[in-house]
DNA sequence: AAATTATGCTATTGACCATAACACAGTGTC
DNA sequence: GACACTGTGTTATGGTCAATAGCATAATTT
């Protein structure tokens, strides 16, 4: 029962990705919050004012796929969307959408700890370092 | 502008996975395949009369979504199926089936070599290994 | 003024993953 | 032999996410 795939790197990290977004989903618990949304969360703390188009370009994600993502933030209440000049929407995080946000980066971190816990913190760095030469 | 996720290993950990796949699923070509029917055929090629369900277990594809998979492959003819023990049956590759591994078997490198290419060929090979670690 | 670009949005499609349930065959164990 | 248990193939269904095409509007550039 040999696994060819064991050798292609392309196998590994499509699985550890996978791994990843799991335990980082199932720590969001039972708040029904999805990986993409925590991480426009995330964008939208770290620039307030931010436009849904910025966001998008930022993740890489396509404007139109950002529409029910930004959709379903503002229905729970954790944005608040001001008109600016034109069609701009600056976006920013509401008092909830603050309050929030120690949950969304516990979860994001026990990810970041799944992985470094099989590594150690000088293979989490490289780790680090190699992909970032990629993306 | 500052992208709060370029720290979290995991942001770039989907990102280099979903590189790659483009990569890969672009090699292709108009052939019309995706990366899990091509990863199936590798398993099939280096197992011989392997199960289905085996294959999904290597894999970590469920048994539902194992029956499209092995169905389209059929279809084409790329795989040929023998009645087993039971329900058992066993999978191999028909003659087309074996030929048009060096398409697949060049698409999955191409993904290996846009990675390597960013990396040196020290760092794909650490890569490599810490991934390993982690999956 | 006209062309171009940016923004937000709708609608649709397709890939992939996940769960539940069913039918059937084998392998035990009592 | 009757029983539970496990493995296999299958159907059906829903959810998440990515991708494409197209539309309307407004700002910017020429």
């Amino acid at each position: 029962m040999r696994n060819p795939l064991e050798d292609l790197v392309g196998f590994h990290l499509v699985r550890t990705a996978s791994f990843g977004l799991r335990v980082v989903n199932e720590a969001y618990g039972d708040l029904g919050v999805r990986h993409p949304d925590a991480a426009v969360m995330m964008v939208i703390e770290a620039n307030p004012g931010i436009t849904q188009s910025s966001i998008g370009r930022m993740l890489k994600i396509q404007r139109s796929n950002m529409v029910p993502i930004i959709g379903r933030l503002a229905e729970r209440g954790w944005i608040e969307r001001e008109q600016g000049k034109g069609k701009r929407i600056g976006i920013s995080l509401s008092p909830e959408g603050v309050q929030i946000m120690g949950t969304l980066r516990a979860a994001s971190q026990a990810g970041e700890d799944a992985i470094a816990s099989r590594l150690g913190t000088e293979g989490y760095s490289t780790l680090h370092d190699l992909l970032r030469q990629i993306s």
